[in-house]
DNA sequence: CGGTGTGGGGAAACCGGTTGCTGGACGAGG
DNA sequence: CCTCGTCCAGCAACCGGTTTCCCCACACCG
């Protein structure tokens, strides 16, 4: 009564199963792990007491003795983001196709919430922790993350950095970025080549370092072509679809004059699309529209979004698969940049047609 | 060299951080723990031998100990769906905000890969598992599902179904539901209002029971107001983009006659609606339109669509709390019913204006 | 018939924590 | 000065598994 009693909602231990079966655990323990000999007698004992019992080993009990499925810890900003799902999807996929659990924890933004949780992961002894999406790149993040860089390393798992700013050289940190300006770069060229001269930025956060990737590259974009970029026309906000409505908004209000629309996301766009739409304008005939990311929704805008693709699911994908299998070089600090090419739809036309 | 040796990857144990403190094990964990009393002297020697060698606990001992945050377990069929990550996103947080780890796992419609996962949860001896989305209501879904209901009752957790079709009485589940019947009811009734009497259905699988909700509120809807359905305007598909683009393009090359067009989902909406588009028709002018879910997208499109909003992340929310705060009556199953209600914005017209 | 090899299974140590119980040291009071 | 009570810390058992080591029984062979 003291103990072992089924009364309760107690699961039934693999004792129980031994006692059961009229065996002892470890033979229970030798019956279900594997190959180790047992009678054909004994082993149809054990499984009838098994199922009998609806017995199923405690994961965190076998883990603890150095058997067991290792987990994987994921961190986001807010998987309702369809770029975040979408990786989100890439590390499940890959997580469970390697045998991996998955543990799931987004931030909204908040950069303690974020360290509190890779400490968790670490008391879990994740086999890697992935975190994802950008930030802030300030000298106290990179001093944050490359402590919970090295404790992780110091316990035998891994960071990766995924689409977000990289540490100083030497941190102990796999990181897997696309290409943020060049993909940028691409994409205005495409909008200068179509005649266009003032080209409205719809930004993110300023300090965001993926906002600034895409900034950097229609400012290149236009240096190559020499066309003057007017800093006016540089708004900031954040990579919400609210935030390009009402960046847009008050733009048209302030009676800015441009004849296309660079949206840092699609989310971005499509605030900035119905804006316009609002105001009786009309895409691409009086404003040509791009965004950043080519979410799936991209195309059922009015009219079809053109917009730079992200491989978002292959760079989960990849980010489990680099964190996992680290193979060579058990400590080298690995650097993938994955490239990002425009899609052409039909939101841009030629300025003045 | 045997032992207790942090020279490879691995991690310090309580004994490590004892040993340093030149204390028991014991000492450590009740200076870690709480409240047992300790003399400053001690605790400061502890302290500073946590710091030193950086040391967490093992979470996954800590539970076998009984001691430790519980986990549940999150199953859907895509995140990458917007209805879906909403639901995700309201889990997530509320489970984070009770202090629950979230392990997540999407199955991508494969039923068998479902319930391993639950198996794995079982064995993670998770508080809770959250299966979330609709699913063919066959028998055999019936059994295998009250049957590992059953199973995780027994081990003193519970199984929440979330917008997902409920088992029979008395099997020990959380049904949590969303009106899929009465908001289309109202949306179509809606839609029959503005004179429309021959509307198109674009519906889901057939014995996915989301769907059959859907349909019965359309079918519902036209009985109430007198008006005959046409069978041959209910088609069927899938509640993705692309099952609504094809649908739509295979009706209008069926030449089928209709006014509107009543989606299950905005998703099947969106596709439909671009469809609409190449086909050179205007919504709401030559036909109108409505979805179901009211994602985040929906104002976006163009027009802006009228649709049926459904609070996927307080469902979410409400999902774990009930899965985990149930205190009275353990056993009892619950049926929760959330309301749903439609949301007008542009994309119906009235017939013949 | 006895020695040896081997297959099968049990006792016990271990994984990394927690906690009940015990007991020593120290201060206070008689 | 002795005794008693209190405070603190250690020993050891326990959580639910795995695994090493060992022993027993049996078959086989000389």
């Amino acid at each position: 009564m003291t103990r072992k009693s089924a009364d309760n909602g107690s699961r039934s231990t693999i004792r129980d199963v031994a006692a059961r079966a009229g065996v002892s655990a470890a033979t229970v323990s030798r019956v279900l792990g594997g190959v180790y000999p047992v009678s054909t007698t004994t082993r149809t004992r054990v499984m009838r007491a098994v199922r009998d019992l609806d017995y199923v080993a405690d994961a965190r009990a076998k883990a603890i003795a150095g058997v067991g499925t290792p987990t994987l810890g994921f961190v986001l900003d807010d998987i309702t983001g369809p770029s975040f799902a979408l990786m989100a999807h890439g590390v499940e996929r890959e997580a469970t196709r390697l045998g991996h659990l998955c543990l799931v924890c987004s931030t909204d933004g908040d950069a303690q919430h974020e360290l509190d949780f890779v400490e968790t992961m670490r008391a879990q002894r994740a086999a890697a922790v992935i975190l994802v999406g950008g930030g802030a790149d300030t000298p106290d993040y990179r001093a944050r993350t490359a402590h919970v860089a090295d404790a992780l390393a110091a316990a035998g798992s891994r960071l990766v950095l995924c689409g977000r700013p990289p540490l100083d050289p030497g941190a102990p940190v796999t990181v897997i970025e696309y290409d943020n300006e060049g993909g940028a770069y691409a994409l205005c060229a495409h909008v200068l080549s179509q005649g266009h001269q003032r080209i409205l930025f719809l930004g993110g956060k300023p300090d965001h370092t993926t906002a600034q990737g895409r900034e950097r590259g229609y400012l290149a974009a236009h240096r190559a072509r020499g066309v003057e970029t007017d800093p006016t026309l540089r708004l900031t906000g954040d990579f919400t679809r609210d935030s390009g409505y009402r960046l847009m908004r008050e733009a048209l209000a302030a009676r800015l004059e441009f004849t296309a629309v660079m949206a840092a996301t699609d989310m971005v766009a499509a605030g900035a699309l119905t804006a316009l739409h609002e105001a009786g304008l009309t895409v691409p005939g009086d404003v040509s529209l791009v965004g950043y990311d080519d979410i799936p929704f991209a195309r059922d805008l009015h009219p079809a979004l053109t917009t730079a693709h992200v491989p978002y699911e292959e760079l989960g994908r990849l980010a489990v698969r680099t964190a996992l299998g680290r193979e060579r070089g058990s400590s080298s600090d690995e650097h993938l940049l994955l490239g990002t090419h425009v899609v052409v739809r039909d939101s841009v036309g030629a300025v003045g047609s």
